[in-house]
RNA sequence: UGAGCAAACUGAGCAAUUGCGGACAUUAAUGCUGAAAGGCUUUGCCCGAGGAAAGUCCGAGCUCCAAAGGGCAGGAUAACGGCUAACGGCCGCCGGGGGCGACCCUAGGGAAAGUGCAACAGAAAUAUACCGCCUAAUUUUUAGGUAAGGGUGGAAAGGCGAGGUAAGAGCUCACCAGCGUAUAGGAGACUAUACGGCUCUGUAAACCCUAUCCGGAGCAACACCGCAGAGAGACAUUUUGUAUUUGCCCGAUACGUCUCGAGAAGGUGGCACUGAGCUGUAAUGGUAACAUUCAGCCAAGAUAGAUGAUUGCUUUUAACAGAACUCGGCUUAUAGGUUUGGUCAUAAA
RNA sequence: GGAGACGUAUCGAAGUGGUCAUAACGGGGCGCACUCGAAAUGCGUUUGCCUUCACGGGCACGAGAGUUCGAAUCUCUCCGUCUCCG
């Protein structure tokens, strides 16, 4: 059961923007919300703003293979979505994975 | 050796582990689900971004609107000859401009069909006498001639020299520029030579004229499937009206109309392909673009949208940058590297 | 993905080939009047950058080329912003 799920539509976004806890870092933003299955959801926000195509593929790319890491150590019961920065574009993977696990522990879903 | 020109190519590579998208394979390997078709998971094997995928600036295919209609309006192109499915593209060539040269740039039809515009300055802007010069009368000045000189302007009626003259003027002559005619060469644009009369402002990326071409909208087009609401009332019977056909006039097609109420979400095809297909130190024709033939190949196809991560090595630690219906171009962005062919300068032989 | 529209002072905008950026006109800012004080109203003024002690001069209409004697205006190529199409 290592498939990810991903969030799709509109609403589900807007609804984690509005009523989710937000995690801000210089190179990731991270919302969260319980939902009311017991299956961790998971969705990438990579706006116009961080660059042309490349970057912002660049960017999904790299939070989705730290996700792939994580995976195992998340409670299950919530939905998240990462807003990528200007900064995701440059820095690392193995720091976005690092920062990642951080903001998860400080949000509570992360259990080692 | 230095400087410079043109064309073509490349666009980090290799190995290991792991991860993602797709096609195919089943006799059935693995299990689950289902009445079945099939679906999901696993397995095997193969494929998986670019030279610009970008901008959407042109041209097409394809789909629908009447298998594409008429007129007006509108738009595009612009020396000449060719190539192409087509093009505003490409090739060759001519004219003009630049460079010592290799070579580069060039929206390059018509201003003698007509109309408009040319601010300010200047006497005058397509017609003219302000100053000056000359002649006559007079000696404040007036009349006539004159575009050689001054000044203004982007532009002042060919340029420059000689003759000529009262002063001047293509008035006459030589050379140059432009126009016309003839001859020769060329497929043609045009070039060369000879002769002739004669001197014409610029602007068409102003209207316009000439020639050629253009119906419109776009894959969010369009076709099909299923779900939900879903019904209720009133009016009318063929004239309107609405929508589409870029703008207007015809013509054509589709729709009964109005009120109340409810709702507007999803899937499949199109779509990935035997094609204006790709590759070739191939052959033939052609200066070339390109065409024909031959041989081989089938080569991403997602639907919130697939290429990442880690490690090792190489030389520099890699630029611009990510397919979305598909092609042919153009334009713009682009680190570094490779190859080929010319040019100039210097030195040596 | 496709189809369009627009870029001019601090803001909204007019100007569509010369004298034209006096950057019209409106809003904003500042000052004055009115008021006990304010608001509203009225009047005046301020409005880009570089250079100069100052007078003045140059560059500026998103950027860069071209046409023209002359471009905010006409043409081309880029850049940015916004709208529409299920």
């Amino acid at each position: 059961m290592n498939k990810i799920i991903t969030l799709k539509k509109n609403k589900e976004f807007n609804r984690l923007y509005s009523k989710g806890k937000a995690y801000v870092s210089k190179s990731l933003i991270l919302y969260v919300l319980p939902n009311r299955s017991c299956e961790k959801r998971i969705g990438i926000t990579t706006s116009k703003k961080i660059g042309k195509a490349v970057d912002r593929n660049r960017a999904r790319r790299v939070i989705k293979e730290s996700y792939r890491e994580v995976l195992k150590n998340i409670k299950p019961g919530y939905d998240l979505v990462f807003v990528a920065r200007k900064k995701t574009t440059r820095i690392k993977s193995t720091k976005v994975l690092s920062i990642m696990k951080e903001q998860l522990k400080e949000a509570g879903v992360f259990i080692s």
